[in-house]
DNA sequence: GTCTATACGAAGATAGAC
DNA sequence: GTCTATCTTCGTATAGAC
């Protein structure tokens, strides 16, 4: 497991920086698992095989700026995924598709994986206050791409603003919930709630 | 704020084992604060001054007894208060007083404290998978607790429980959306929202 | 049973070989 | 620019003095 072998071309490929990409990748797996404080360079460093120089060389501020990026990267990652869910669809096949995305991750990881942002939400970290300021923009993102939808469908700019919060808090809960009920049926049964708020059109 | 006077009757108190509750108190908060990985005993001794041989003493099982003892006893806490909101109030009672609390704790600890149990429900902890036990059984008993109010306020059974895996979820997930917001919006959104399917009376 | 000193290991970071 | 060896710090745990 150690040496995973590389199929390197003929061409002698020019042995692209993807070990930066590789560490993102292995600390955002770490960061759904084991959550901010959890996530050690050497449990990086296991997960995707690097040398132990290679993190400051790539990352110089170290394990703070590891993480740092690799949050915004799945940030990246999870507000391209909301975006188009919440251009192209209603706010129920939108809510429907986040969560089938979800229940997938939940299960193909045992439910041992919830979301890296909301990861860094749950802690107090002194030592990197900007973490959280990064995870604080992130969601407002999602909560904007949401209301705008719900707008979009009628629903009064107040409510659907709250009706994002709530959402959104919602989902990253039940995703807690989940894992420790090593069960997808907190988010099914959240979103089921949730679909009857989306369908209840009136506002009051 | 380091020497807490203590204000000794004049018979010689016996210096009850107050170590280990203040032990335990510590922990609670350091979860709340920095999470389950964050935890150190280390902080815990800083915080209440304790030596070190203490911990072992009152916890042989060390870190991961005394992380499980804080868990425990929290629950302990939040449940009592949760059978009394349950008891004695409608569900719009005991949601308003709930989150009302959840404001208090919030600005209080400057948005820095969240719940200790969903902190250790986020993070897949290998080394003691006894504490997402815990952790599950609590939250269990809060659903349960809640889904109970709301079926003897005729909401139907099956609605009832998926209404109170919302709001458990959402309640949690939006105290850490206010975490990293520096705001008690987020929280104050959510429970507008669930307040009005609260009210909303009819199953569907 | 309260506390200090310390052993042991894990983790963050750096120097420097290749 | 990739990797190894090493320094330092922090954290867990224990031994044992008082």
């Amino acid at each position: 497991m150690a040496s995973t072998r590389r199929a390197r071309s003929d061409t002698a490929r020019p042995r692209l920086p993807d070990a930066r990409r590789r560490m993102i990748e292995g600390a955002i797996d770490s960061l759904r698992v084991h959550g901010a404080s959890g996530t050690s360079v050497d449990r990086v460093l296991a997960a995707t095989g690097a040398p132990r120089g290679s993190v400051y060389h790539h990352f110089p501020g170290g394990r703070t700026q590891l993480i740092a990026a690799a949050v915004t990267t799945a940030g990246a990652v999870m507000t391209e995924l909301i975006d188009t869910l919440t251009r192209d669809h209603t706010p129920v096949q939108a809510l429907d598709q986040f969560a089938a995305m979800w229940r997938q991750t939940l299960r193909d990881s045992d439910f041992r994986s919830g979301c890296p942002i909301f990861a860094v939400a749950v802690e107090t970290n002194d030592e990197a206050p900007e973490l959280a300021h990064t995870a604080a923009e992130i969601f407002a993102r999602w909560h904007h791409a949401l209301a705008d939808l719900l707008v979009r469908h009628d629903i009064p700019g107040d409510r659907a603003a709250r009706l994002a919060t709530l959402t959104v808090a919602a989902i990253e809960g039940a995703i807690a919930l989940s894992r420790i009920q090593h069960s997808t049926q907190p988010l099914d049964d959240a979103v089921d709630e949730l679909r009857a708020f989306y369908t209840t059109t009136e506002s009051r």
